[in-house]
DNA sequence: CTTTCATGTAAACAATGTCAACATCAGTAA
DNA sequence: TTACTGATGTTGACATTGTTTACATGAAAG
């Protein structure tokens, strides 16, 4: 029984297929729905398949995360090499609007589950996003450590307690706007 | 075979038992490292005992987060009705310690697998624990909305930071020093 | 053509959450 | 006291999950 009428035996390329298919499923679902026996099924593939890619279910959710973190750090170098006249402000709204448009993504790469693991990979690419982080802010603008742990813990703060649904919106407020109002009060 | 030489065939107050022990395996191990078995393995009952007080481990782990919301509140009442010098740093010096030193259970709060199945009394806990917040800042100065916003944020996002270990310490400094610093920027 | 090795499959395992059927016991009513 | 009843606990089973082991496949190297 396969999948399509003439699947062959070897995908080609399954650890791309299966990051793949698994990023999506993680939006839709959330990582508790993200099961391997699923994943796998949805790349037409048998259940032990995916063990030759990645050591475990918390390997390959390592990968998303590392993933994850280089997309984060990406925007926030696209942001900041676009000039923009207030280069704090526009960093602190990517952040958040990366947080909100890839909520389950973003919610991985600050798993506790994941860090308790001691994973390597994921500290190391949390390491290296934080760190163009911090020389993006230090290069643009000469920001106290002080200040900038305290921006970063606001624009942090804010984008997790958006995507709880703990900040409500008056009637006609756009998020966007209370995004920008919040990071401006400084 | 029973734990203790004379165990009763009837616990007597299970839930509570459940509840004080899941706290404890809950901050030694986390969400995950909670099982259902071990929970009741621990405190001496059956595999199936706790499904005649929690519906579903998921039920479990609400009554455990919405136990944290109300010593949170407690927490946030404490200190408000201590009259400080600075309400607001007072008071988001506490939110922080509270996340520091109840961690996977603060955690388990904002936790956003039991969000998902909205489960109403989660919801519930959790908005009475932002009303009376809102309510002790609102009442001791008049700060505005954005503000009040800004100021959670930060204070969500430093305890989150701190908690999950982003924030590095450098030599000889001291972690609470470090939050009332970064509080004190507004 | 043969060999090899990365990659896939099938079948099993242990552990988990959960449920159904039965056991125990305290309290109430006769 | 005696019988019943409901709350609470136990046992055994089930489906599902992550994971492993033994085997199958096939593309590329020799």
């Amino acid at each position: 029984m396969s999948t399509s009428v003439n699947a062959p035996y070897h995908h080609g390329n399954l650890r791309q297929a299966l990051l793949e298919a698994a990023l999506i499923i993680l939006e839709k679902d959330g990582e508790a729905g993200l099961g391997l026996r699923d994943l796998a099924r949805a790349v037409g593939v048998s259940a032990a398949a995916p063990y030759r890619h990645f050591d475990s279910r918390a390997a390959l959710l390592e990968a998303l995360a590392v993933t994850g973190f280089q997309r984060f750090s990406a925007a926030m170098e696209a942001v900041a090499s676009s000039d923009p006249a207030d280069p704090m402000a526009a960093m602190g709204k990517t952040y958040v609007l990366f947080a909100l448009s890839n909520a389950n993504l973003f919610r991985l790469m600050f798993s506790p589950q994941l860090k308790k693991d001691g994973r390597p990979g994921l500290r190391m690419a949390a390491d290296a996003a934080f760190d163009t982080l911090r020389h993006l802010v230090g290069g643009d603008m000469q920001t106290g450590r002080i200040k900038a742990l305290a921006a970063w813990a606001k624009v942090h703060g804010l984008s997790i307690l958006l995507l709880d649904g703990q900040i409500a919106l008056r009637a006609g407020e756009d998020t966007e706007a209370l995004i920008a109002e919040i990071i401006g009060s400084l």
